[in-house]
DNA sequence: AGCACGCCGACT
DNA sequence: GTCGGCGTGCTC
């Protein structure tokens, strides 16, 4: 009978949903190991801990023996899955992820699956109920049933619909009710059949758009695109705002799909918007599964199955998208590619961007990186020549480039923010009716409220921070930790009256130019403003509604909307970012100015930029000003490489926080001298040092930053650290993150 | 992350 | 006298 044994080996490896850089060995039950084979990627349902606690597993490997007593080793309860639920592929990727981030190996891959899956139900599409009629059915008259009207209806229905039978979407489509074909089941005229279901097909039976034709710089990034087919590669697809990138997008996708290829297209959080899908949409005769953060739990396993069992082409995701499992992917195209929202800055916290050129590499297809601002890892990674760099620099058609303007404040008297001469613009901009676009990236009504008389200033009791004035909502918010409190009209240190707001918000600006111009309809955009789920397309119509129009917001204005009538951009205050904290404040500041600039202007019309500042000779806003984003980036990585910052080196944080005041500071400082003998070459630990807003939510925050430039050694002295870490914390309440390649450093 | 075990305050 | 608070420690 031994050979008989589908699996051989006696136990397996399995990773768990905990917090824990560890596998846990099982044995496997003969009984089962009789049946079934046993492989890395199924899940099993196993006991762990105390009482009769049953958890979901991963299986890492089987294996002949086991480092753990043998007499404490307990049996995997059953098996969850037929055949891996995470592909070869898929499974390698994670598994050099856990090792890469120094994250727990089952957060990891328990994060690659849809919830319903990480919780051990099937995977498989849910079956729905179809009817059909019977020959004795088909036959009936619908006379026979007039009493019965729903049936009468029902049955009238099946025999419509006597080839392909009646769906419970066709049904509800009909608004039949299925309730009555059990009756027409007794009678034996109708019969049921269960189907797995599939995503609601959109028949595309429409005419397709009949895509535009490229200009030259277009039509050679594509060449090159179609060239790199088949193998991996990464190109740069660094595009200015308006030179269609998208269409380029297109045309190499439309070969992939000749080749049945799958197609993964990664989109920014808030930047999948409607007008992007419609495109897609128009553009080809296939099945587009979306995966983003706002569908359900069965809506989600319902795409990922689509996309494992090849259904769907076309994947068009969110950062988690880079985990979907497919069947046969041919490329990946990143959009916004230095969109900041790609990096998980929570638990697990890996770089969909990074991710998927991992990805690729392994499954040897090419990537595309597309952004009008690109970050400058992927500039560096093109000037040394590991990615192709495709520029395209003409806007396509009519539309040129925005011109940038200036405005010096120093000394000026503004009127909520606003200097005279931009006033006096916006007003020109609108007689000649068109739009303007005022762009200030921070909402709420005020950042400061402070009281005349004792300088008060209204803080927040979890963090160190300012609380933000709504004076719409009639509250006090804080923007870092989410907690709220009633506005309040008396100072609660000297009882004054006199409390009055510091800075202005989105939110005051709206209601400022309400009063500037009070004919001309002001719209809002930012989080709160767009809230309500149908909030944002109402404003957009609204905004195409009008000829003349002011759009005010934040960084949700940067997200790939186009307004075609928009000829000036009003950027509040250039000068943030400037002297900001982080190496990398100007880098962000420069993408999203280009990025909002680029707003202005699309049409025919051509655009201007109004940049208010009070250091317009500064040589960063000069730059970004005369020369471009390019310039600006090309002097930024010069600036990055004489200092050694990344990409010119790697960086890990350690992050500690801990209720008590001291508590993390005291761990990061214990870990600095357990490293200090691991640190070599040219590695260097900064800190700890205390994070920039010390509380947040109640939690006191330190940070420890190791950097090199030699990723080897790096990632010897973080697995040690990592180690350590787990060790010391599990008594205390600190909790700790071990940072990868951080986007921000406070 | 869960969950049990364990040792100190206000309750039927 | 106990119910239950959450500090501590462990999970193959």
């Amino acid at each position: 009978m031994q050979d008989t044994l589908l699996t051989k080996q006696p136990y397996v490896k399995v990773a768990l949903n905990v917090p824990l850089r560890a596998t846990f060995d099982y044995k496997i039950p003969k009984a089962l190991a009789y049946r079934h084979e046993i492989y890395p990627g199924m899940r099993v349902k196993v006991p762990f801990g105390s009482g009769n606690r049953q958890t979901v597993g991963l299986v890492i490997e089987t294996s002949d023996q086991s480092d753990f007593p043998d007499q404490q080793i307990k049996s995997l309860t059953a098996l969850l899955d037929d055949s891996p639920i995470i592909d070869k592929a898929l499974f390698d990727l994670c598994a050099w992820a856990a090792r890469y981030y120094h994250h727990p190996i089952g957060e990891v891959f328990f994060h690659a699956l849809p919830t319903s899956l990480r919780k051990g139900e099937s995977a498989d599409f849910r079956s729905e109920t179809w009817w059909f009629a019977t020959a004795e059915g088909l036959a009936t008259e619908l006379e026979s049933l007039k009493r019965a009207t729903q049936q009468k209806a029902f049955l009238e229905a099946l025999q419509q619909h006597a080839s392909h039978g009646l769906s419970p979407h066709l049904i509800s489509i009909l608004e039949l009710n299925a309730s009555v074909a059990k009756a027409l089941e007794k009678k034996g005229l109708a019969r049921s059949e269960q189907r797995a279901f599939k995503q609601a097909r959109e028949t595309h039976a429409h005419q397709k758009q009949v895509p535009p034709t490229l200009n030259n710089e277009q039509a050679a990034a594509t060449k090159a695109l179609l060239a790199m087919r088949d193998e991996f590669g990464v190109a740069l697809l660094d595009g200015i705002t308006g030179s269609g990138k998208t269409e380029v997008f297109l045309r190499v996708i439309e070969a992939m799909l000749k080749d049945d290829k799958q197609v993964l297209v990664m989109v920014p959080e808030i930047g999948l918007t409607p007008q992007t899908l419609r495109r897609f949409e128009s553009r080809f005769n296939t099945d587009i599964v979306l995966m983003h953060s706002n569908m359900t739990d069965r809506e989600r396993l319902d795409a990922w199955l689509m996309v494992e069992k090849g259904d769907a082409k076309i994947i068009i995701g969110t950062r988690s998208a880079v985990f979907i499992p497919t069947l046969d992917l041919g490329l990946i195209i990143i959009d916004e590619e230095h969109d900041a929202s790609y990096k998980q800055h929570e638990g697990f916290r890996y770089h969909a961007r990074d991710l998927a050129i991992k990805r690729a590499q392994g499954l040897n297809i090419p990537v595309l990186l597309a952004s009008a601002t690109p970050s400058y890892e992927s500039l560096a990674n093109a000037l040394q020549k590991r990615f192709s760099w495709l520029k395209l620099r003409q806007r396509a058609g009519e539309a040129e480039l925005p011109v940038m303007e200036r405005i010096d404040l120093r000394g000026q008297s503004l009127q909520q923010g606003f200097s005279e001469l931009t006033l006096e613009r916006m007003k020109q901009t609108l007689e000649r009716k068109e739009q303007v676009l005022v762009f200030l990236n921070r909402r709420g009504y005020a950042p400061t409220l402070m009281c005349h008389q004792c300088g008060w200033i209204a803080d927040c009791d979890n963090c160190d921070a300012n609380l933000t004035v709504h004076k719409r909502a009639n509250k006090l918010h804080c923007h870092h930790c989410d907690s709220q409190k009633a506005l309040i009209h008396t100072c609660p240190e000297c009882h004054s009256e006199e409390l009055f707001t510091v800075g202005e918000g989105t939110e005051q600006v709206e209601g400022v130019l309400n009063q500037f111009f009070k004919n001309t309809p002001i719209l809002r955009i930012d989080r709160d403003s767009t809230q309500r789920k149908s909030a944002l397309t109402q404003i957009t119509q609204k905004i195409h509604e009008h000829d003349q129009a002011i759009l005010v917001g934040t960084q949700m204005l940067a997200k790939g909307h186009h307004f075609p009538n928009v000829t000036l951009v009003v950027i509040m205050d250039a000068d943030v970012g400037l002297f900001s904290s982080d190496f990398r404040g100007m880098e962000r500041t420069a993408q999203l100015i280009t990025q909002v600039s680029g707003r202005a202007g699309r049409a025919a019309k051509r655009g201007h930029v109004l940049l208010q500042t009070y250091h317009p000779e500064h040589p960063a806003i000069e730059c970004l000003c005369n020369q471009g984003y390019e310039a600006f980036a090309m002097d930024g990585l010069r600036e990055r490489q004489q200092l050694s910052m990344p990409p010119f080196c790697h960086q890990v944080i350690i992050r500690a926080e801990s209720a008590q005041e001291q508590q993390a500071m005291g761990l990061l400082m214990q870990l600095r001298n357990e490293l200090s003998v691991g640190v070599s070459g040219d590695m260097q630990m900064i800190g700890p040092y205390a994070a920039i807003i010390v509380r947040k939510a109640g939690q006191h925050r330190a940070l420890l930053c190791i950097k090199g430039s030699q990723r080897a050694q790096l990632h010897q002295c973080i697995a040690m650290a990592a180690q350590w870490l787990e060790q010391n914390t599990k008594n205390q309440r600190i909790r700790f993150a071990i940072d990868v390649d951080p986007l921000e450093t406070f």
